[in-house]
DNA sequence: TCAATACTACCTACCGGTCGGTAGCTTTTC
DNA sequence: GAAAAGCTACCGACCGGTAGGTAGTATTGA
């Protein structure tokens, strides 16, 4: 499984995760992708076994470059709220990273065929995002915070940044950034409110 | 403009739908539509010009259905929070409107030939939905809350809406329902502070 | 009767994928 | 050391299939 990545291949990936981010798994077309990596359609064939193999191996680099993502965005302390370094990077990220845009394309609808698998992969990374959370704003609010309230608020931030992702999307960076203020007030009103040891009901 | 809607016409749009919603742009077929409609494929073109306009047909019935759907919702009194019947309602909504399944389908990620035309629907839809929750908001707050106050919260409602959109797409109803609860909980907190007269820096 | 609607048959364009074949570098074999 | 054999990456040509769309003709109904 531990497949060497010969630079062809490298090329061959690099271009298959700026025509699937940009057009989508049908409608990204295996011979722009050879053409973008300087072969043609044919050859993809000696370095991928079919458009769904290339599909889950460009996924996997995806998931992977955005895992580490996450992990240093959390491996900072956040100044004022858990979970503001990743939220706040956001915007830049999406700018930066075809991988974290084609993981955003591919993520609410995803390839028919795939699905489960894809599905499989999401799963376990939006865990590990969740479990990050959990764990700041722990550290954030202390002792007096209620298994319950942590999962509702994990809950909520999971929610939150569905929303900030949906606004990379589809909104500009204007109102994304309106959008982020405003949520971070209403997360900033929560966790004051518990950091006071009142409860949810 | 105002195009008479024949019995037949209505059944290709019936059949429209259902495909796009289910398989987006690209992959419904209209020769498949054609079939459900009880039709030819060659015979759609007695009813629309092409499969754009078709796809636009279905986008004014969608956006004008979920219109409807929301003015019903804001009409009713919400129980404890503005917007809470619109949020409340979504599952039950996204169960039995193929019209609000195509729209979510195609909101994030329309067919780029129509991107703009799209675009601007969604815009005047999200911004009625704005308007409609911020009037909502006035009302339960009462003349305590600032300008200020009520665009950060109005920005921050958007974002919980996009956020159960998100949800009901691709997470399933157990955590729709819980993200919905929890979100529930931040908006009220945040609006319990405001309506103690305090206001957000 | 005449326009609207339906049909069959067909078109071009493109898709993912396979084929036979080859240039060129390694490894084997005597 | 050099011929033989094997391997990798590549190519043009082509496959079956499907897409949206069109031409021409038949059917239908007010």
């Amino acid at each position: 499984m531990a497949s060497t990545t010969t630079p062809a291949l490298k090329r061959v990936l690099n271009a298959a995760v700026v025509q699937f981010a940009r057009h989508g798994y049908e409608g990204a077309s295996l011979s722009v992708i050879a053409a973008d990596a300087g072969i043609r359609k044919a050859s993809l064939y000696s370095h991928v076994k079919n458009k769904d193999a290339l599909f889950m191996a460009v996924f996997e680099d995806a998931l992977h470059s955005e895992a580490r993502f996450a992990r240093d965005c959390f491996a900072r302390p956040d100044p004022k709220l858990p979970g503001q370094n990743y939220c706040a990077s956001l915007l830049a990220r999406y700018a930066d990273s075809e991988h974290f845009r084609f993981l955003l394309r591919t993520a609410y609808i995803p390839p028919e065929p795939l699905f489960h698998e894809l599905q499989e992969g999401y799963e376990t990374y939006m865990q590990q995002l969740l479990a990050d959370f959990t764990t700041a704003l722990r550290r954030h609010v202390g002792d007096a915070l209620s298994d319950r309230d942590a999962e509702i608020m994990g809950h909520a931030w999971m929610g939150m940044v569905d929303s900030l992702h949906v606004a990379l999307i589809y909104i500009g960076q204007a109102r994304f950034e309106a959008r982020l203020n405003a949520l971070e007030h209403l997360m900033s009103d929560s966790i004051a409110r518990l950091a006071r040891g009142e409860r949810h009901d």
